[in-house]
DNA sequence: TGAGAGATTGGTTGCGCTGTCAATCAGGGA
DNA sequence: TCCCTGATTGACAGCGCAACCAATCTCTCA
């Protein structure tokens, strides 16, 4: 019925069931008020011609898409496909879907990814962080559909937002480590601490422990992506250059494991000799022989709050309701410390 | 200018830089024979509004979206996360996006996602697996936009296809465990072994045992994710109903780096007195203090090859080319066999 | 100087669908 | 019996942009 090899249209469906594309478009749409006879024959006819609504129309017509844009920085360790499966995990029940983008840790790169993707004009958009360029917070500002922040809580969000403190974390985990009778204290980061959080933590970290008499003794910035073998290599020249060094703190539990396996190779007794700790809490830290020491996050958890809050600000159902969510934060004692 | 909080549209960047619409829209598509001066009168309009194009009302005009779908199975461990990086390697630089839908290894999922996203009439599909119902791959070939299915070369594409022979990986292994003088082997799975791809390599590798008679001894196959957690579970519960086992083949590398960790942990000696290797060969296996044996997979490559092919079939640039794609595959030998 | 080629600009139409409002129909109470 | 109410169905316009074709303008060359 449809013409050559052209996906068929409402039109089709309309010819075809002799019923008005109106009453079609109803019933594709779950509209109400429409009859069990009428609906019975769109859909004979929508079946017969393999019709599929076309919703790049639909949401033309409807000055709506169902399209969450979704911005996250890396895919290169499990925080941010957690998030990911968080988020899906409550989209994929409504007509919602989500566009993806990358920015590998760069602002530049992420403004161009808000732009590019304010374009398809979705429902709501989610990004990661607190920090952009002013044109990307401009953009956000501007935009007239919700914005959640993910992941950080240390900030003004520009609309919504869902994080965790990383002021609190450095802090609890100088707390931690002092309380642990450790003195000479080091710190490993990766991706040249491009991402505000990790600089976040380390800063509060840092004036913890200074605040406490113990100022960090000396800390290894790698520029590259972070990996567990980023980890051992970084601390592998760390603890060459500093031997004397009592506990390491790690922007994350990829490192912080590259490190445990670092001191394991090399003999050094963990805690007994070091103390080692991460940030995240990742699954892996569960299935190593020993167990690290590190501060658990709600990945998916956040993941799945910054849909519910897209969601709730769509339907009209966050009247009252905090914008801002601070997630809860604990270190979870291992073996390491 | 536009009234009200409405978003400015190409007829109010017309009206303020005395320009017609059609000139302003060539201006942002970057079309051709388009002058300076226009070009830049139009421009400080833009500017001066806060215009951006509304790329769905371009791809219903144009016919066209400049989405990409992509379908994979999972996020909960680096594989997919990987591929996807590789995708977005190649269409961050294009005007391509990728809308994302996890399947959770259901292939009744796999379909309603299909159905969903073809409706939102993408330039391309990317998919993962040869394998799908019968539904979705009807919905797949009746579709006019290129489909690329990912990860197996084992089977025949609806249209094109990259991956590697899984029937070819489950052999290789068999071939390498039992050079290594190994005769009483196991085999540890997970996800109920819904991925027809790993029961292709099991049933290759079991084939291959048998074939040179050394059948397998045992395999256990568990329900729930795939995890390093879970591998070490696995072996655990593995090795007490068989002791004798002197080599296990895992289904992917976090069972086999489980597996290690038991082994490690409970004080058998690998390889000495069990061997044991995953698959696919992700960065994690170097970071460990012994290095599993495995067979590297191009996970990051797939990706990266799937969204050329995709790109160079929209360009028609894929004419005599191959439509199937294999990518090699090696066993690499770590410290476990 | 004038024709012709090419570069530049604009008008009209329609992509496929949905919002809005109008028309129609069935059934119930006065 | 007839009007009124609510349930169904349909007509029409337009979402914001780009394809197509026409108009204009600018050169170049004879």
């Amino acid at each position: 019925m449809p013409d050559g090899g052209q996906r068929p249209t409402l039109r089709h469906v309309a010819e075809r069931s002799g019923v008005s594309e109106i009453s079609c478009s109803r019933v594709f749409r779950d509209a109400p008020n429409v009859s069990a006879s009428l609906r019975a024959k769109v859909m004979d006819a929508a079946q017969a011609l393999g019709y599929t609504p076309n919703r790049v129309a639909g949401a033309l017509a409807g000055k709506a898409t169902d399209l969450v844009a979704v911005i996250v920085p890396s895919m290169s360790n499990s925080v941010f496909p957690e998030v990911l499966d968080g988020i899906d995990s409550v989209l994929a029940h409504t007509r919602y879907r989500t566009v993806l983008g990358i920015s590998h840790y760069d602002l530049q790169r992420e403004e161009s990814l808000v732009r590019d993707l304010i374009a398809w004009n979705p429902r709501g958009l989610i990004v990661s962080g607190l920090e952009h360029t002013d044109a990307a917070r401009a953009l956000l500002s501007r935009c007239t559909m919700p914005v959640v922040e993910i992941m950080d809580a240390d900030g003004r969000p520009v609309d919504l937002s869902v994080g965790v403190s990383h002021t609190r974390a450095g802090r609890l985990m100088a707390q931690h480590l002092l309380a642990a009778g450790r003195r000479r204290i080091g710190y490993v980061g990766a991706w040249a601490e491009r991402p505000a959080r990790s600089l976040k933590r380390r800063l509060a970290f840092e004036r913890e422990l200074a605040r406490q008499g113990a100022p960090l003794v000396a800390r290894h910035i790698e520029p590259g992506d972070s990996s567990v073998a980023l980890g051992r290599q970084a601390t592998a020249l760390l603890l060459a250059a500093h031997p004397d060094l009592d506990a390491v703190f790690y922007a994350n539990d990829d490192l912080g494991i590259g490190g445990l396996m670092h001191c394991l190779g090399a003999g050094l007794s963990v805690p007994g000799r070091i103390a080692l700790a991460g940030f995240n809490g990742i699954a892996l830290v569960d299935a190593m022989p020993m167990r690290l020491t590190t501060i658990e996050t709600p990945r998916f958890e956040m993941g799945v709050q910054a849909a519910q809050m897209l969601l709730a600000d769509l339907e009209g159902r966050l009247a009252g309701c905090p914008r801002k969510l601070a997630m809860p934060l604990r270190v979870r004692q291992g073996d390491t410390t």
